[in-house]
DNA sequence: TTTATTTTGTTAACCCGGAAACAATAATAA
DNA sequence: TTATTATTGTTTCCGGGTTAACAAAATAAA
């Protein structure tokens, strides 16, 4: 079996078990999902978040957001502000305690990103160029294969 | 930036992506759902396949199967048989419009074989062996991590 | 054998998103 | 200005999955 294959097979086993991936098991904090620790992330570093914005920035629905930040509210973990001039638009902003998840996502995310460079580390200099020009073929691929879609 | 910081970032996102990449928009045949599909190639595969095997295959709940399983039945994709000796498992067949289904799948599955193995032809053979031996590492990452999961 | 335990499939209640309809507001055109 | 169009956020309904409880059957233990 040449090489292609090989990788091709591996990757589709990886594929299979991605979903493990994703972030579960980090236990975070128990009583907050991903997707309202995600919401809050992106509060926390967009300028003026509101409903559209987050939704924009996660690849969800408005009314997606909506409901997470509803249970973001009530959960006491951000805020809303509306501006004087503005009726329609609404805003979030961070509590003490969602500044504390924004934080502690944080310091979970790079924690993950220092053991991806260890285990880069593992590589040659040539071994690293092929890894990446692989990945930029693949994510060029993906970002044109959306874009097609979106053309539809 | 250096490469391993370059492979890293476009790894994140590709992985913020990749929902993109699963099956979507394969349109195999409507009134389908990709699970149903997924369902339908087990029991074309597995020997005497019930609930509780293809459940584990799909690493879906039992719950989720019986339902899908339903659904099949009542499309008329599947159809249900016991064996004499056993009145509790319940084993699945595919039918003749179980079994087209199943082929479509499987000629668009080697069809996406196929563009993959393209794809990597674009590549030396010193960048395949290191692509190799990243997926490699990674999918050995990814057993090991979920084996300690089950630990838990 | 009889009794406990395990396995199997189903179901009810629930959670999470998406799609689409909607009212309120803002922005644009006339 | 008024009228039309676009944007924003919410809500309802639905699909798809999980969890947990359950009855029926098979298996193991007594």
């Amino acid at each position: 079996m040449n090489q292609a294959l090989k990788i091709l097979d591996i990757f589709i086993k990886i594929q299979e078990q991605l979903d493990v991936f994703q972030h579960k098991g980090e236990d975070l904090l128990d009583e907050i999902s991903l997707a309202e620790v995600h919401c809050i992330d992106c509060i926390g570093m967009i300028d003026h978040p509101n409903v559209t914005k987050i939704s924009e920035k996660m690849s969800l629905t408005r009314g997606g957001i909506s409901k997470i930040s509803k249970k973001l509210l009530g959960k006491g973990l951000i805020e809303s502000y509306q501006e004087p001039d503005n009726n329609k638009e609404i805003y979030f902003r961070l509590t003490e305690g969602g500044q504390s998840v924004y934080g502690e996502h944080k310091k979970l995310h790079s924690k993950v990103r220092q053991e991806w460079l260890s285990f880069f580390a593992h590589y040659s200099d040539d071994e690293q160029a092929a890894i990446l020009r692989f990945f930029t073929d693949i994510n060029d691929f993906f970002v044109s294969k959306s874009t097609d879609k979106i053309e539809k």
